[in-house]
RNA sequence: GGCCGAGUAGCUCAGUUGGUUAGAGCAGCGGAAUCAUAAUCCGCGUGUCGGGGGUUCAAAUCCCUCCUCGGCUACCA
């Protein structure tokens, strides 16, 4: 084995009561140029995502398709998995939570649980509606004309009672309190850490963990009728996949706890309340960081399918081509922020940084060298301080990009990517190697030399959000080695190095017709 | 209602141990260049730093107050 260092991140396993939009390619796209980067970057890594394919809701929606659950659950779940593959994503695993192997791990966790006395039995009741298949809380409900309760939705609902499993979540309150205080970026963005924190400080209620009224589920071990209630099933996934309950597993030992959760901003309470509660529980090690991202908006508007205007990344995908749109999402917006999603704004976006910026500095650099340089990389002579100076300016750059990956602050590290961009194109400017074609042809050398060699680094540093196009672009440049151990002047580009007509790597887009006031 | 956060150039944002003429990118305008995907480079911002009051030699940065917007306030993933 080697002794590379591990790096585990996740992404939440999403419902398959739902089909593929946006925000699970949003979620799990910055999960994937988190592994990339790792991987480039020298650890060994898990990358994990999945669906959650338990509960009611499957249940009935397979009933109302005509099938079995699991028929219902393998459909939906492929829809999953090839939007993984659309998207070009490295996971290393798709888990799903209708495996054996995590229906196990779940069972064993309930019963560690159990043993540790963080399990009782109670009834778990609660104003539920019938019609909207929910349960609200007394503050959601308001008077009917008869005095009856009514749901927020106007539905009517009735008190009901079942026995449920619960765990004493209200055990660590204090607990989670002084973890949150000793490791102030277990959450991120910081605002969120301060809502999680509230929560806490504002009590904490046991949780039901079982349901008797339906049976698509994990059993609870030893007590017939009882099926495992979301959570308890859902977060374990994390677990599951590196092998628990064997904790002696190769790929527990190695890859637990994960380093980042990568989750959005809805079920983050989930994640950084509920989930260290159970491992704390359970004598588990905690995972280093929930993460958690916005939402986008289409157009300035919230999307919703009642509004019909859900985005849909494979119909993205098809029109302006894959890595463009990776690159839009993780750029345009800081990550944590909610942001919109725009034609104009994406096509601005793609034209200055991809197309006139890394696309058009390839193409003029490449363009040259084929042309005067006998189609192959120049010998350099001796660097100026100009030329130092840009080389300089490479390596640093993969400095301030590993600073803010390791912070999931992607837009600032492509940022940095394209203020490497700005300063070659002008060191071009300032060098001019057209003109010195005729006045110093071996000054040219050494200046296309350079800027053959800081695009290759370009290349290399981009290939996390833009695997195909940067493999398009080391390609064309013969350049083989690709690993972050390349940059600077370890992984100089070698004189002779064949160097072929240079094709564009990123198209320019048409800006979008102005539309009326809608 | 309670708690938290935000309001800085047309747009998106950076900028708080208070201190030179408040910054960046994009968009826009002007110029240069011509290797390149009409791409690139250079130059150009008199911005009430949400309003008002206060502390201070000095405030976008601290205090008070008001306005606006957003988030959280538990069992739907």
């Amino acid at each position: 084995m080697t002794e590379k260092p591990a790096y585990y991140v996740t992404t939440p396993i999403y419902y398959v009561n739902d089909v593929p939009h946006i925000g699970h390619a949003y979620t799990t796209l910055a999960a994937d140029v988190l592994a990339r980067f790792k991987r480039l970057d020298g650890h060994d890594v898990m990358f994990l995502t999945g669906t959650d394919e338990h509960g009611q809701k499957v249940e009935k929606s397979a009933e109302k398709a005509g099938v079995d659950p699991q028929a219902f659950c393998d459909r939906v779940s492929a829809r999953f998995q090839d939007l993984a593959k659309a998207m070009n994503f490295s996971n290393d695993q798709f888990i799903r939570t209708t495996e054996e192997r995590h229906k196990k791990s779940v069972q064993h966790l309930w019963k560690v649980l159990q043993e540790k006395g963080y399990i009782y039995e109670d009834k778990y009741a609660g104003w539920y509606s019938v019609r909207d298949e929910a349960f609200y809380t007394e503050t959601e409900l308001t008077d009917g004309e008869n005095g009856e309760k009514l749901a927020p939705t106007g539905a009517p609902v009735e008190w009901v009672e079942e026995p449920s499993y619960f765990f004493k979540l209200s055990a660590f309150e204090d607990k989670l309190l002084a973890f949150y205080d000793e490791n102030p970026d277990f959450v991120l963005p910081r605002a969120r850490l301060n809502e999680v924190k509230s929560f806490v400080k504002g009590g904490l209620e046991d949780l039901s963990i079982s349901r008797t009224t339906f049976s698509w589920g994990v059993p609870v071990p030893d007590a017939p009728g009882h099926i495992m209630y979301v959570w308890i099933d859902a977060l374990t996934n994390y677990l599951t996949a590196v092998g628990y309950p064997d904790e002696g597993a190769e790929a527990y030992k190695k890859f637990w706890p994960a380093n980042v959760h990568m989750v959005g901003k809805d079920i983050l309470r989930f994640h950084a309340v509920y989930w260290p509660a159970f491992l704390m529980a359970a004598d588990l090690p905690l995972p280093g960081r929930v993460f958690a991202h916005g939402w986008w908006t289409n157009e300035g508007q919230k999307i919703s399918k009642s509004l019909g205007n859900v985005i849909d990344p494979f119909e993205l995908i098809e029109s302006y081509g894959l890595d463009p749109v990776r690159f839009f999402l993780l750029r345009e917006v800081p990550f944590g922020n909610d942001g919109d999603f725009s034609r104009k704004n994406f096509v601005l976006r793609c034209n200055a940084d991809l197309a006139n910026g890394i696309g058009n500095l390839s193409q003029r650099t490449l363009s040259m060298i084929h042309k005067n340089c006998d189609e192959q990389v120049p010998a350099p002579g001796s660097f100026t301080s100009d030329d130092n100076a840009l080389f300089a300016k490479a390596e640093e750059t993969l400095e301030v990009v590993r600073g803010h990956m390791d912070r999931q602050a992607f837009h600032l590290a492509f940022d940095a990517i394209i203020g490497l961009v700005t300063a070659a194109d002008g060191y071009i400017s300032v060098q001019q190697p057209w003109a010195l074609k005729k006045t110093d042809p071996e000054r040219m050398n050494t200046v296309l030399y350079v800027l053959a060699d800081v695009i290759r680094q370009i290349g290399i540093l981009a290939q996390p959000i833009m695997p195909q196009s940067m493999d398009k672009l080391l390609s064309q440049m013969n350049v083989a080695e690709r690993g972050f151990e390349q940059i600077g002047e370890a992984g100089r580009i070698k004189p002779g190095t064949a160097i072929p007509k240079p094709e564009g790597v990123f198209p320019r887009f048409e800006l979008p017709a102005e539309e009326g006031e809608a």
